[in-house]
DNA sequence: CATGAATGAGGTTTCATTCAT
DNA sequence: TATGAATGAAACCTCATTCAT
């Protein structure tokens, strides 16, 4: 398909002058705005740089190219989401599995609703970007932090396998992006959110009764 | 964002002829080999012409413009899918809760893979096309047929209630794209089935013992 | 610097029905027109394709790119020119040194006159797109010629050596540049012609007399 | 074409203080470096700055525009030239003619070959910048220098004429142009100069032999 | 004086679509 | 019907130049 490479994406230089961050901020919200507002097809650099209040040259001055412009929303995002994930895996250890669940699920859909408009708007793209890859850097460190959390789970013997985990994180996104796609109310997040954290600890509970 | 209507991607004409169904299933396998190789940014009319073995303006005949051509994949696609399932929800009637799950998650994952070249295609370009629209149509049809089965289990007093299915449907959707995206092997999706079918009987059971 | 692959000038196409010879004719004459009257830096592809009365879609899909216009045009003329100057040596063979100096000269200089236009024209742009090399291949048929042609004179024991020959090329095709740039008039050229057969045939005499 | 004008692209203002002065030299010196790294179309004021290790509002401070830049340069290289030829023709004053050619043709060869660097960078932009104009400056003065000396010579009855002077001003120019562009060796340049030399000596003496 | 952020006209190139053959 | 040459709007991106700091 497309890339493989991900350096050809990365910003063009770092702003040194203090109006310069003003600028990058903007241009790289403005994107996001264009993205919900025109859909990915049509984000032209020219809107986005109009949205931005810049002009085109300002735009090209901090990122080398367009696809650059969304693999920086992409990565910032996930950073964000990975972050907030393993901060909430290690705050959730020594509880029960059912708990620790609990925790983590509802932080990973509150950090996404945070930014709902990022990730949907990110969803249309992710594919002409360098999304699959780093789609599994988050999916690895998620991966890591579940892995140890669950580790010191106080009810269960063992932790669920690799395989298990995995699954979750996949229903987790999954699940989370067919949900986004609909444009929810917060209301039917509120409820989502409960049927997801069910849906988790329901499958974890199955996952790790069949394996100890 | 675009789209909402969905009349103006029917295809032209109805091929009559035996010659020109030939041509129809010429280009459009041809779009889904383009979508695949060279991914939905260089998908071009005149690449997927060729890759068919015709002519641009011959294209045209058939297809009134680029998405068209997309559309009438998906819709195609979905149609097999929504068939799928219904068939497979009214075969497991009157079965435990567990049994009918695991039918169906079967059928919805085969199914799947059947053709999963055409659902990795499909997800680079849903949003740019009906793509929504028509996933909602088909969320409905499941939708329907699930709670038609379910209401025929003969283990439990009374079905899960509507928002458990749709999280199950968003959860069997949501989860096979972030499989499927990853490319898996044969034997990966093997397991994967397997574990979507404990997740999706854990989650069901759950969630109709808290509703009964 | 710059290149040093030929292949990517190539034409993009070669053109299978009968207007589509004239359109890229067409274009080829514009460039020409367009180089002379606007100057290298001022030479557009919309210009171009202005000039030539068709569409920039049209000259692309005939020229990949803007260099390759320029690049058919100049292997265009050197052909042109190594054929006359192959023709040439072949038809002076078996003459005395001075006479056959005169000749090949004459044709050399006559040739570039026929379109001294192009020649100029290429003049401006030689370095951007693969000029060097094609005028070290240039220089190496002609050297090739007219050693063969100069071991035949019927007045010298052996022929000038091969430092010779290069310098009196790139003192023929040196000169003339000198002199094509001041865009001489036809009896200016007359008379410079005179110089140059002068020019070469001292110094073939010189050169062969200091060898032999 | 282009130009015509001299007078735009003279330099802004001339540098008073010592510091000025190291600063128009490094960028005329970045100037040449970029041109033969990057070629005459990736010559851009920034980068030219950039090499120069000053930002480009310093460069628009010792020069109005680009094209100044280069005019400046190939000015100076001229200047450089025409005078050493001058000093060449009326140091070899009153001697044979051989000898006044070999001393002047050693001249112009070794003042072209001390900044070789200088005259391949120019060759390229010389049609964008007032190429032509100043060439004939130059022309003309070295034709001047080169008639007095001449008429000095002390074996010959009158000096060659006028056309025969500018022809062998094309020759040397467009003959030294030719080699350099293929990048010689100091070896390959000392064998070529002596054929210059005797290129220059029998034309001169057969251009002489007919007048006289 | 020096800096470098900002500008935007203008250049190159692509590609969906049409229509004469 | 099939073809493929032609179209041209519109996208991406560069770079000479200015000017506030």
């Amino acid at each position: 398909m497309t890339t493989g490479t991900l350096t050809v994406f990365e910003p063009r230089k770092t702003p040194v002058q203090a109006r310069a961050a003003v600028t990058v901020d903007a241009i790289s919200e403005a994107t996001i705005q264009v993205l919900l507002s025109h859909g990915a097809d049509r984000l032209t650099t020219t809107r986005v740089a109009d949205r931005a209040g810049v002009s085109v040259g300002t735009l090209y001055q901090y990122y080398p190219n367009k696809q650059s412009l969304l693999f920086a929303i992409m990565e910032d995002h996930f950073e964000k989401v990975a972050a907030a994930m393993e901060a909430a895996c290690e705050q959730a250890c020594h509880n029960p599995l059912s708990e620790m669940i609990q925790h983590v699920v509802e932080v990973f859909v509150d950090t996404k609703m945070e930014r709902s408009d990022i990730s949907v708007a990110l969803y249309q793209v992710a594919a002409e970007i360098g999304g699959p890859a780093l789609v599994k850097k988050l999916a690895r460190r998620m991966q890591k932090a579940l892995e140890a959390m669950l580790r010191t789970a106080v009810d269960i013997k063992s932790p669920p396998d690799e395989l298990a985990i995995d699954t979750m994180i996949a229903a987790m996104s999954g699940t989370m992006r067919s949900l986004l796609e609909r444009r929810p109310s917060p209301a039917a997040v509120r409820k989502q959110r409960e049927q997801l954290v069910l849906l988790c600890q329901s499958y974890m509970a199955a996952a790790t009764a069949r394996v100890s």
